[in-house]
DNA sequence: ATATGAATTAAACAAATGATTAATAAAAAA
DNA sequence: TTTTTTATTAATCATTTGTTTAATTCATAT
């Protein structure tokens, strides 16, 4: 059983000292803006307010504290996937509707996620490798239900990791980009959340237009 | 006039010396690969296999390299853009064919260079600030045949921002999440090479479908 | 209250890194 | 050829960076 939590809002059960919390929050948050290597064992310190020391007392290298945060970072972003594609009740619409709304409320509230996982995970891809729930999605009730409406006629045939990938693609990558939509739309980042807003509706429709016959 | 010219392949009127183009070409290589900030340069000069000294010589600084080289490909991008987006001879649809194609064929070419200019842009947004050719994505023939097509009733009406955005969406993101997909289908690079080349046909196909009445 | 172990601190170390220098070699100009 | 400029090299500098040490404080149990 693994006993993991990272940071002070998560709430399972949290064997971390305080010290030891304040430097797993300041790490993650730096490691999401600046990527590993530009992140300093003393922009950490600083950040978290503790002895330089610490770090190491209780991670024993700047690796290991990173590979514990990418953990639960992954580790979190893939439960939120797993809870709604695998739920029985819902039909295929819904769970379009139900994940892009749940995404993109998670994007929003942590902007700088998918680059920092993507942008980590080619560097290091083995890290990926052993998550659990990786696979789960192409096995889940999601999947299993536009194949069933393929066997049906409903939806258009095409290999369900083209149906999965498309999903993410139009709700993941806009952020991804959003230094350039701003600029090129002259938004604001409040704008720009307005506009990403809009998409939870969009998209569930789009996803649909795209695979209906 | 800006006179640049990046890397050995590149045709434009070159200046740069043997020297400076085997640090250049390194320099691009390893800026992709490992970022910024985990680029030694030390690693560049063995790479280019130069003297050490022979970067500050003829670059002053890494920054300043890893700035002309993020210009010069910030560029190259743009312009294979909008190259397709304004071509007059060409309807939407074969223009969603062409993008479709030229993107994934330039992206196979360079698979890292999506994650790479989306993440550096992210610490540096100015870099990109400086582009001519930001802007013109929006104002392009493009864009005026897809609102032509609102007003005329065969397309469904969205702020072209959204349009804009999920055409590069489903090109662009699954090359970032290469190391998922090829863990979670278990395939090579070649497979997922054969899987983005089978998306050149399919793309322009879902885009209609989602924005046609 | 005292002793024991854990937590914290300031200081220091060794390696790495970006940049510079001063000397030398090569090329171009005189 | 000689002079002058340009290119290249090895060595060195000053910081930065990850990590450790040794001393000190704090908390807890006896």
């Amino acid at each position: 059983m693994i006993k993991f939590i990272l940071c002070s809002n998560n709430i399972v059960d949290n064997n971390y000292s305080n010290t030891e919390i304040k430097i797993l929050d300041a790490a993650k948050s730096l490691f999401l803006k600046k990527g590993y290597s530009a992140t300093t064992t003393r922009d950490i310190a600083r950040e978290s307010d503790i002895n330089l020391a610490m770090l190491n007392y209780y991670f024993r290298s700047k690796r290991r504290l990173f590979e514990i945060i990418m953990f639960e970072t992954l580790y979190e972003f893939l439960s939120k996937m797993v809870e709604v594609y695998n739920d029985e009740k819902t039909s295929l619409e819904q769970k379009l509707k139900l994940c892009s709304e749940k995404y993109i409320d998670m994007i929003i509230a942590e902007p700088l996620l998918p680059t920092f996982v993507l942008n980590e995970l080619k560097n290091n891809p083995t890290s990926f490798l052993k998550m659990p729930t990786t696979k789960m999605i192409m096995k889940s009730n999601f999947v299993a239900q536009y194949q069933e409406g393929v066997k049906k006629g409903i939806y258009r045939k095409v290999d369900p990791i083209h149906f999965v990938t498309n999903v993410l693609s139009v709700i993941v990558f806009p952020f991804m980009c959003s230094p350039i939509i701003m600029k090129i739309e002259n938004l604001s980042k409040k704008d720009f959340n307005i506009m990403m807003t809009e998409r939870k509706k969009l998209i569930p429709a789009w996803i649909i237009q795209m695979i209906k016959k």
